[in-house]
DNA sequence: AATGACGTCAACCGCTCATCA
DNA sequence: TTGATGAGCGGTTGACGTCAT
């Protein structure tokens, strides 16, 4: 257990801070920003390392930190950027104004050992009524929640990275976005049976009522990468696509979804609200939105939910909690708004 | 009241990546 | 090109509070 080399110069205290410490870098930065971390414990008068400091001021004394419980709305937020994204904290904290990584985390990892607890037996499962794609992921680290692991430790930044099949074709794609991919076409079944234990303790969001992403893969550019057409959904998909007459050619891209969580501005909520409870029961659009958003929570999260306006709903559907499509989608899937579909999420 | 189990959360550690000389 | 350095990220640890027995 080394010390970081910022550490081993000189002694630095250790362990929690105390309130005069906190004034002093809050003092110091608060005046003279931070710059240059490892400068900020010797002109702020504090015996911490650098990256020490850093940390007491991204988890703790940042002045747009927001703290208490996680509202219903985030923890839904969490739960399916986690099943979208894995571990990457960062990144979902980057979705969540005013919480940060480390609180996530920890919330993550206190919900995740909670779950294990009450789930005896693992259960994944990727199952899709796509006569042509059918799919199989299993999450070694979350007790097959949801498809896509999160990282477990390793010093293999390309292992972690593409352990999680969503990279192996995001990366080059330039959107870090996929968990379990399964394409289907509009000709395909639009039930979506999914099977496994049915997750009574689950919050909203998770097992089978994590909401299904469906986004337009007509729209953009082709996922273009080698490794993207060898991912086995994506390969998969590609085929199914590649059979459909009225797609020729389709290019498949997905808009980039954690913009999209963003651009959904009301969380989860809303789409409980609008569609009587249930996560991910039917879909959503401006309007809905609009009317359903509850007053207090506009005032509670302000304009930061809604600052991702880069997602047109046109590009996002979703499954009701029977996993059918809702009627408003299917319309707009037999009016050719959508050439196709991508359906994505944690049981997806 | 005592004690152990459990949950939460702040902080640390080790690692990788980016930047720069 | 390479090594040093700083920043940032994710995993883990440990202190502390709460709850159950």
């Amino acid at each position: 257990m080394g010390h970081h080399s910022c550490c081993n110069q000189q002694k630095v205290k250790r362990g929690l801070w105390s309130p005069e410490e906190d004034e002093k870098l809050v003092r110091y930065i608060t005046t003279h920003g931070y710059g240059c971390w490892s400068e900020v414990p010797e002109k702020a008068g504090l015996q911490r390392c650098g990256k020490s400091c850093r940390l007491r001021w991204i988890n703790y004394l940042r002045p747009d930190i927001r703290r208490g419980r996680f509202t219903p709305e985030e923890e839904k937020l969490i739960i399916s950027l986690h099943a979208i994204v894995g571990n990457r904290w960062a990144h979902i904290a980057s979705h969540l104004p005013g919480r940060t990584d480390n609180e996530i985390k920890n919330y993550w990892n206190s919900w995740i050992k909670k779950k294990i607890r009450k789930t005896p037996a693992p259960v994944a499962n990727v199952t899709t009524t796509s006569s042509t794609t059918t799919a199989t992921s299993t999450s070694p680290t979350n007790n097959g929640l949801a498809p896509c692991s999160g990282s477990t430790a390793t010093s293999d930044v390309h292992r972690r990275r593409m352990q999680h099949p969503t990279f192996s074709c995001t990366v080059a794609a330039d959107h870090l976005q996929l968990d379990a991919i399964i394409g289907v076409h509009q000709q395909n079944s639009l039930t979506l049976p999914i099977s496994g234990g049915a997750d009574q303790d689950s919050p909203p969001g998770m097992a089978h009522h994590c909401p299904l992403f469906m986004f337009d893969t007509g729209i953009c550019p082709p996922f273009a990468s080698p490794a993207a057409q060898q991912h086995p959904f994506i390969s998969s998909f590609t085929a199914a696509m590649a059979e459909a007459d009225d797609a020729p050619g389709a290019c498949y891209h997905l808009p980039p979804l954690v913009d999209g969580m963003g651009a959904m501005g009301m969380g989860m909520e809303a789409m409980d609200d609008h569609c009587g409870g249930g996560m991910g029961n039917g879909c959503y659009g401006d309007e809905q939105r609009q009317q359903r958003r509850r007053p207090e929570l506009e005032e509670e999260e302000g304009e930061q939910l809604g600052q991702h306006e880069q997602w047109d709903e046109e590009q996002l559907l979703m499954w009701d909690d029977q996993e059918v499509l809702t009627p408003s989608n299917m319309e707009a899937m037999q009016s050719g708004a959508h050439h196709s579909l991508l359906f994505m999420g944690p049981n997806a």
